[in-house]
DNA sequence: AATAATAACAGGAATTATTACTATTATATT
DNA sequence: AATATAATAGTAATAATTCCTGTTATTATT
């Protein structure tokens, strides 16, 4: 069973309190600020783990693979493809199309992801 | 200006010929039958390139990243969590998607990916 | 509160995928 | 045929992630 350390908990911490989808590397540098001599195994270990008990997810679309996040509800992403900042798309869910494509392949879908890839806003000017 | 080289062309004939959705390591090692000397290198070059003029597609949905089909209609993927096979799913197209994500997010949208993953009819047995 | 069992850790080595470098070769143009 | 250079083979370098080992810290038990 799982024990509590300070280090899980601070990387959980700081994926909770950022509004941005880090790197593990970007992850361990934030956690180094408080917990100085900490390994970047243990990031690694601590974000796999926490993904398997639905904490964190890891991003997996277009190109973000290696970037977390600590909002666990489901949406989809942005990409830039200028400045590469990731964005959540909130506003669109698709709740019907694990079912369609359940009834057309003969699969249990277990789980989907939308991504998108463009330039933004600020980056348009 | 892109010169033709065989390398090229077989790489991209193995691409169009196979149904599987196969990594840069197995190109590599497929190509070599014909050219036994060819270097991985030269396989990463011309994936990058005939991506690039949109002949060869790089999955990159649902921890496919590395993965490129020859296929460059647009379509989706789904991927079995056991035998990690990866299937299209051609029948589901969301075509207004991409306007009411540009909508809601302002960004210039140029591309989107869906990806689903579960247990395939096989494994389910 | 002390003890014991072991989950979790730090630090570093190993692995894997991909890219970069360099001297040589092959293609297209003149 | 001669020339310019795109593309190559082979190898080294990089980056991301996982694995390994001896030590530390947490939890349950006395």
């Amino acid at each position: 069973m799982h024990r509590h350390s300070r280090q899980r908990k601070v990387i959980l911490d700081v994926l909770k309190r950022t509004k941005t989808h880090p790197s593990a590397d970007w992850v361990y540098r934030e956690v180094k600020k408080e917990i100085p001599n900490i390994s970047l195994g243990t990031v690694y270990r601590n974000l796999k783990l926490l993904q398997s008990i639905g904490e964190v997810t890891e991003i997996s679309c277009e190109g973000n693979e290696g970037r977390f996040e600590g909002n666990s509800h489901l949406h989809y992403h942005i990409t830039c493809q200028k400045c590469g900042q990731i964005k959540d798309v909130d506003d669109i869910i698709l709740y019907d199309i694990e079912g369609k494509v359940a009834r057309a392949t003969g699969f249990k879908i277990t789980n989907h992801c939308v991504g998108f890839a463009g330039i933004c806003p600020a980056c348009l000017e």
